[in-house]
DNA sequence: CCCCGATTTAGACTCCGTCTAGTTCAAATG
DNA sequence: CATTTGAACTAGACGGAGTCTAAATCGGGG
């Protein structure tokens, strides 16, 4: 389950086999909603990608893509991103990589590791396992 | 306006010049909301603070807890922690620091600054500039 | 004591996300 | 090819956090 990290832009076609590595039974609303999010480097919330599959003629429903994106999350196919009190992106780009939140407008992009050092993270408490470590750097426009 | 932080325990007495010095104007209402956040180091949310008000005997009402926590955070007496999908902490530690949060039981706790070095962040875009810089080691309980 | 703008309030409302219970689907079987 | 069967999907109700609105209240200055 889930060995290197697949490359953008990823294929229509190559999207069931996959879902298939990271140990999801490839159905046809997986499929498309996998198409919409793993198209290209992005971050949508559930409710962009439900309205982009809706404006595309693809009928799913609600329940499912937020279940089918919890999944792919659960599964490490994808990444959520919690910067928006209001709502969870999920994060088509799953190389370790930390984020720039634009406060003002909601622009979520992304940075890379390299150069940024982190050093001296403490020790997790007994009994616990460290999942993630974020760094979201806040910005705001100019007056 | 926000000199140096100020220290815990923090009085009742104190609040009113506090919350002036922030340049809030000391209400009733305000001043039970600061006194219930700003007794100690914590992280509550607004719901947290309304039920604790409640259990005291002081009756504010809910869009008066969350516009009074809104404002405490735009003043900067409070820091708003961004971590839970569901919630929106708030952080009567206003000194530089970082958290670590349990996904699976939902604690909060604090990390120094100290010797976790970030070195190399980048430039923020043209027009824009760093508001915060957060760090959140996300750990869960081992099964 | 009165005035008046600031503050507070109840409760309706919005929005994201979850839940439920019935329906559909597709793979496996005979 | 027809049947079975459990997983997956669905519509729509529901829940909880947070916002909004319009009316009531407050309290400091005159
Ligand atoms: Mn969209
Ligand atoms: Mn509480
Ligand atoms: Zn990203
Ligand atoms: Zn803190």
């Amino acid at each position: 389950m889930a060995s290197a990290t697949h490359l953008f832009p990823i294929r229509h076609d190559a999207i069931p086999s996959l879902l298939q590595k990271y140990g999801i039974v490839p159905t046809t609303q997986r499929i498309e909603i996998a198409a919409t999010l793993l198209c290209e480097r992005q971050h949508l919330s559930a409710d962009q990608v439900l309205k982009r599959l809706t404006e595309h003629g693809v009928s799913v429903s609600k329940a499912t893509v937020y279940n089918t994106l919890g999944l792919f999350a659960e599964r490490s196919l994808v990444r959520q991103v919690i910067v928006d009190p209001a709502k969870v992106f999920y994060d088509s780009n799953t190389e370790p990589h930390h984020h720039v939140y634009n406060v003002d407008d909601g622009t979520l992009i992304d940075i890379d590791t390299a150069n940024m050092c982190l050093e001296q993270i403490p020790y997790p408490p007994r009994g616990t396992f460290v999942e993630t470590v974020d760094i979201v750097i806040r910005i705001r426009n100019t007056v």
